[in-house]
DNA sequence: AAAGAAACTGTTCTTTAGAACAGTGTTCAT
DNA sequence: ATGAACACTGTTCTAAAGAACAGTTTCTTT
């Protein structure tokens, strides 16, 4: 469908975008392609645009847009902590572990919330069908009965399923061999479970 | 640490590139704002770019970027389907059920690879600890022996473990109820799994 | 009480950048 | 062989848009 050519432009666009945030202006164009004359990008972003991978809006500067990033929803860029410590929230300390990029809509998460990452170490949650090396994306906020959550105890992480008995709140695993943690003084809930993602086996060098 | 004012700014900032894909210029700030001057929005975007919020390149037009977009990796735009029927592939018929929006990193694939998604519909393979419910997200590409794939068998697609006996392929479901399906003629492998995403159950309304 | 940040007005200047128009040579399908 | 799409050159015009400078007013915060 593409010329080879229109493909290199369409390849530069993207690329561009991707490293600067915004879109080349013709001269850029021109001058990344070596061409004599501006003209010529004007042209190949019409013949583009004619094809439909391209928008443009008309008289505003730098004002490509690819379709797809139109119809796009907001992506959440949520930070993946491979433990959190007893401080948390302290948006200072963060012992990132890099970051995952996916739109609110298929996380079902409000727009504004406040998520993070956690990667799964061990099988006290296999019953649940969560596995060791997924991971897990939490939101801040208030648990109900039966959610999975990330708390806090004697200083270390875990994820466990959040249960309610006589008014006694306390987290259960989902693994037979797991006994119930019953806090001591009090339960620190880090976040609640909102989604799951596993990469496939075969990919992870 | 962003004052009212500032965080209107912001969130107009947002809002604006989110419906069209490029930034305000600062006259179009003005007038949203109803600013007599448009030094007003000029003196804000300072304001914002001092805090942080926003990185600004010089000179050029509509040149804000936010800085978290500038980390981001490549975003891909994941097609779901409900179903594949038989034909596959023609890129033109896509009983599309929605887009999920993840980058590249995380899911682990090339950029250019061509990825589509499916709503799991059974237990056939929950153990292997795929849930009914689950998105799983394939790529195309080919199959080698252990993989989980996505095949057509008689008309319709099913998910299944990918295993070579004898140079001969056939599927196995990961349940135990289920039996080993070896094909009659050819099998069709519509994609291999490459990562799983489910939501927390609370969450559907 | 003074200093500084925040939130503006008003004006001017210059660069950036899109747009339009008139061409030229090449390839490719009908 | 012939028109259409493709891939450009060269020139000119103008609107879009950033940038700079000199102020005013209202809050905080020390």
């Amino acid at each position: 469908m593409l010329t080879q050519r229109q493909q290199q432009l369409l390849e530069f666009l993207k690329e561009y975008h991707s490293n600067n945030g915004l879109m080349p202006s013709t001269r850029e164009i021109q001058v990344h392609f070596g061409f004599a004359s501006q003209t010529a990008a004007v042209s190949h972003l019409k013949a583009l645009e004619k094809k439909g991978v391209i928008q443009k809006v008309p008289g505003k500067a730098r004002a490509l847009v690819f379709p797809e990033q139109l119809e796009r929803e907001e992506i959440l860029d949520i930070p993946i902590y491979g433990q959190i410590p007893a401080g948390m929230a302290s948006e200072t300390e963060q012992q990132n572990e890099g970051c995952l990029s996916i739109d609110v809509a298929t996380l079902g998460v409000p727009r504004l919330a406040k998520t993070f990452a956690l990667k799964v170490r061990g099988d006290s949650m296999i019953d649940a069908h969560i596995m060791s090396g997924d991971c897990v994306i939490l939101e801040l906020k208030e648990p109900r009965r039966g959610d999975i959550v990330a708390a806090l105890i004697d200083g270390e992480t875990t994820l466990k399923r959040y249960v309610i008995n006589d008014g006694m709140p306390y987290l259960q695993a989902e693994n037979e061999l797991y006994p119930d943690l019953v806090p001591v003084r009090e339960l620190v809930i880090q976040g609640v479970m909102v989604a799951l993602l596993r990469r496939a086996e075969g990919m992870v060098a």
